[in-house]
DNA sequence: CCTACCGATCGGTAGG
DNA sequence: CCTACCGATCGGTAGG
């Protein structure tokens, strides 16, 4: 009874249409995505490329899904077997970095949390969800990191997590706007010294990508 | 023989363009300008708004040049009369930070960037000079600073400019994405212990807005 | 600065 | 998943 082949095509077809649609909105925006080159680049038609999602913003939201899902097996789930705390972060934002570079592409999540913090309804709220999750899984391994010592007692948390955020950021604005292949160092330092515990490193022995292969 | 007031008035019309333009294009971004958007709202036709700039691009370019301008009156000229290398950034970053939070809207340049990282063009061109001067403006009061002593010898000053851009981007964010009003003092904190000179303080003593009355 | 208009493209639908 | 089509809107131009 159930057509089960056509189901299963059905289904890569949709795979195929997110993960182009993916690829195009983040190098030129999730609002810039059109249904008609969608489906010239795929061979479709636009009527074939539609039907999958019913509307233009139906499909920018499975693709925000589509972007948590792969962070999600590139980021969160190589960074469980760390230890918790510091050390899981640490190993996480590794990946991230990691993440952003293979594409020189950056973060597509961050670049949609900017393009759409004007633009209110389901698209956004699917962004802003997932920098929700994030922030609620740094809070997580940030109090972890306090209980166990591995932060001094009476650390501000929330400047903390802002801090880290604003490591992220400029990491991703170094890739996406500037090609700076140094950047993932840069950030991954900038982490070590507020993760770290120490104070402030400030020599100039930066360049070599170590700490960067440590993780992967 | 010159026809002055017509003239006076024909730049007055370009003014109110470009005033309704950066306005729209800090909240929902400059490819999402349309002409004739703009000429409805200013009861004009699309004629009479496109005729000031011939093109589209050339538009956005203006509002670029607008917003690079009103950021220099705003921030840097203001800055001008402290005293060179720490004092200087601490009082830029400050005044930035207020202009921000001014229109609850961020730093339209930063956006900018964002938006067009992927869309080269004489529109983007102007973005990154944007961009540059900033950079060569930070980047000069910290090597005086370096000179002066305000900061250790051997301070990687790439490193730390990196780090003042995260800290600036993690402050648009907050402002943008969350409309966080904690924000300017956030990042104020941040700057003050990569520019202080002394470990981080983490203490939880925050939320006083006496730190951005200061420079106000 | 206007009216009137151009070709192209947009998201989406009808019907199969 | 297709062809064929819809109304709306896009940037821009002609002519005044």
């Amino acid at each position: 009874m159930s057509p089960r082949k056509s189901v299963l095509e059905t289904a890569a077809t949709r795979t195929r249409i997110l993960d182009l649609a993916l690829e195009t909105a983040t190098s030129t925006g999730l609002e810039a995505l059109t249904i008609g080159t969608l489906a010239a680049e795929l061979g479709m038609s636009k009527a074939g490329v539609i039907g999958h999602f019913g509307t233009k913003e139906t499909l920018q939201v499975a693709v925000v899904e589509t972007a948590v899902e792969r962070f999600r097996q590139r980021v969160t789930t190589r960074a469980a077997d760390a230890a918790p705390g510091t050390e899981r972060l640490l190993r996480a934002h590794t990946e991230w970095f990691a993440f952003m570079t293979e594409k020189h592409a950056g973060c597509f999540l961050t670049a949609a949390a900017s393009e759409f913090d004007a633009r209110p309804g389901p698209v956004r709220d699917a962004i802003l969800g997932a920098l929700a999750a994030w922030s609620g899984y740094v809070r997580a391994e940030l109090e972890t990191a306090t209980a166990s010592g591995a932060l001094p007692r009476g650390t501000d948390l929330d400047q903390l997590a802002f801090d880290l955020t604003g490591a992220v950021l400029a990491t991703d604005q170094a890739i996406r706007v500037h090609g700076d292949p140094r950047a993932p160092a840069r950030g991954l330092r900038a982490l070590a010294r507020l993760l770290g515990g120490g104070p402030a490193p400030r020599s100039q022995d930066l360049g070599h990508p170590d700490v960067l292969d440590a993780g992967l």
